[in-house]
DNA sequence: TTGTATGCGTTATCAG
DNA sequence: CTGATAACGCATACAA
């Protein structure tokens, strides 16, 4: 009984149909080990026999079976990164930015899209770490509080982009949303405009724009000044609705239509001097207009668009770079990046001509 | 001796540090396999043992670990799509429509751009491969002979995108380039244009691109007519580029002049229209000119701009279905799909204005 | 420099 | 419905 079950060799399961390091091994005359060495650490090995297991590996095919290593060293060489949709170029240039980084420290990229919904962040997140990233890049600091305790408890290092926030308890690459708008905001009041409107993406779920809007209420507060209820309009970041947007501020009565409008990118900006062109108004004269983002379009239209530069590449690039530091081991966790963005000054913007200074 | 020996066990090896799928077995009382077919196979357990076991899972925080899973399952839920680059919307609009319908299906997707370098796309898929995709998506046909018989050996469904070539040995997944300029060329060819200028992006390594430029170049070869040898101007595909590329044909003497300019994408076009009009001509007045792609752009712009739709998320999407039925057995291998574009008759064309016709 | 032996965490087979 | 146990493919401590 027991020798009849020992000998009838229970069917093995089916491999992945694959060569295996073993062949390799057996083929060129060595251990699985030499062969492991071989391809890990080359210098472990003689030349000759190394050259050996190269040919008959390249000869066999052999392709090293992720699963396999990966569970013998628990390294996946997989990093993984989120964000909101990969429509917006300001996330596709991030991500094609940290691929590339990356894939010069041999490490592979996971990407997924929340469609601003958190919670999908946070089932993408976990699919992630299911599949073994070993690091993670999120847009944005919205996301539930189950994910943060995902990622401390199982030691993950992770980076949010994007935004950047004095203090934060995590690491953040980006600039200060609040900031920025807050000095949009600042030097349109400089140049002496008193009544403001808002074009803005929605702001539910994306703290980077909630922080605009803070920075300009209370920017516009600390001069004495607000924005009346119809002047803040927010609305899907399109061409159209900008142009939908300036068409319904150029139809206000004269003396409660705004003279400068802040528009949350540049696409809004673009729409809406387009929207009030079209309307009978000029850009300066009758209002000023100022985008967000710096697109290539930006500067070459008419009037050229006053907006910020944010380098996304950059954002990406040293996102991914804290990354791969920390595991490389060279930094422990990753730190906080502050981003620069410009102010791009151009001529959608002047003084108000009906400006009533204080 | 023995007894020592087996004692004193040698240290193991690190492991993740994580728990494992034993230890939920243990403190639930049940064996690993019961834990297993608890998450995978739910049916097969007890309602009460499963519930105990997902409790004590979720008071350990267990994590199942991808690469024991992968090893003995062996599947990665993994896909794979490699593009020339992230900063091309035409792309990054690709690989989200691809992610969302993979994870659909609980499928990662891991991306890598090649920068139109074959080699390096050869490379990136390579790393792919070793990293265990299941599947993978590439742009365009230009790729190494050794990209494709390694995906051959290896059986690993593949789709290509965005170019279709009827009677390809592989699956693609996009639209015929060659037909599509050569309709847009037939089409000022009938407006009654007779002189015509080219400005389109590199072409090197990219078949798409030439195969348009194919289109283009036979179209008018069956009327008769041909490009002049200054009138194909190729480059960057920038809005700057297409400014330059209008200042150069527009410095032309008027009698050898190009009456309609074809373009190679919506950027260059916008870059031309703007440069002619800096140059104080006129469109469709002076020059027909026509895109490729229909940004959003395209048809706000004054005068709106005639160009040819391509819908790009729906490629990526069809290129991922084809894969992921793939997966699923539900068809043997990726079929190709084509899909349509359509032409968009908008201001910026006419027909020339000081047409000899023939 | 090379080989031996074992463990990595999970799933699948088979017996019960 | 459950348990015991053998794979899965590779890397590594240790011995030689």
């Amino acid at each position: 009984m027991t020798e009849q079950s020992d000998s009838s060799v229970k069917r093995a399961r089916e491999g992945s149909g694959r060569a295996k390091l073993e062949e390799v091994a057996q083929r060129s005359g060595v251990s699985t080990a030499t062969v492991s060495r071989a391809f890990n650490t080359p210098e472990k090995v003689s030349p000759e026999t190394r050259e050996r297991i190269f040919a008959t590996a390249r000869a066999l095919g052999w392709v090293p079976n992720a699963a396999g290593r990966a569970l013998a060293s628990n390294r996946t060489h997989i990093a993984g990164v989120i964000i909101p949709t990969l429509d917006n170029e300001i996330f596709s240039h991030q991500v094609g930015a940290m691929q590339s980084v990356f894939a010069e420290h041999g490490l592979n990229l996971l990407i997924a899209c929340s469609n601003y919904d958190p919670e999908l962040g946070l089932q993408q997140a976990r699919a992630m770490i299911e599949r073994g990233v070993e690091a993670l890049a999120m847009a944005g600091e919205t996301h539930p509080a189950a994910l943060f305790d995902d990622l401390d408890r199982l030691a993950l290092p992770y980076v949010l982009t994007y935004a950047y926030r004095p203090g934060a308890p995590y690491a953040m690459v980006g600039f200060d949303n609040e900031a920025a708008f807050s000095r949009m905001t600042r030097y349109l009041i400089d140049l002496g405009h008193r009544r403001f409107a808002v074009v803005m993406q929605p702001n539910v779920n994306n703290d980077r724009v909630q922080a605009r809007l803070r920075g300009i209420e209370q920017t516009l507060g600390e001069a004495g000044l607000s924005l009346a209820p119809d002047a803040l309009i927010i609305g899907k970041a399109s061409l159209d609705f900008g142009i939908a947007c300036a068409a319904k501020l150029a139809a206000l009565p004269a003396d409660c239509r705004p003279t400068a409008i802040i528009c949350g990118n540049d696409t809004l900006a673009l729409g809406v001097q387009m929207g009030l062109t079209r309307a009978g108004f000029c850009v300066p004269g009758d209002f000023s207009v100022t985008g967000f983002d710096d697109l290539e379009l930006s500067s070459r239209v008419t009037p050229a668009l006053t907006t910020m530069f944010v380098d996304n590449k950059d954002i990406g690039r040293l996102a991914a770079e804290q990354l791969v530091h920390c595991l490389t081991g060279r930094i422990e966790k990753p730190q906080s990046r502050q981003v620069d963005v410009s102010l791009r000054l151009r001529e959608s913007t002047a003084a108000p001509s009906t400006g009533r200074l204080g």
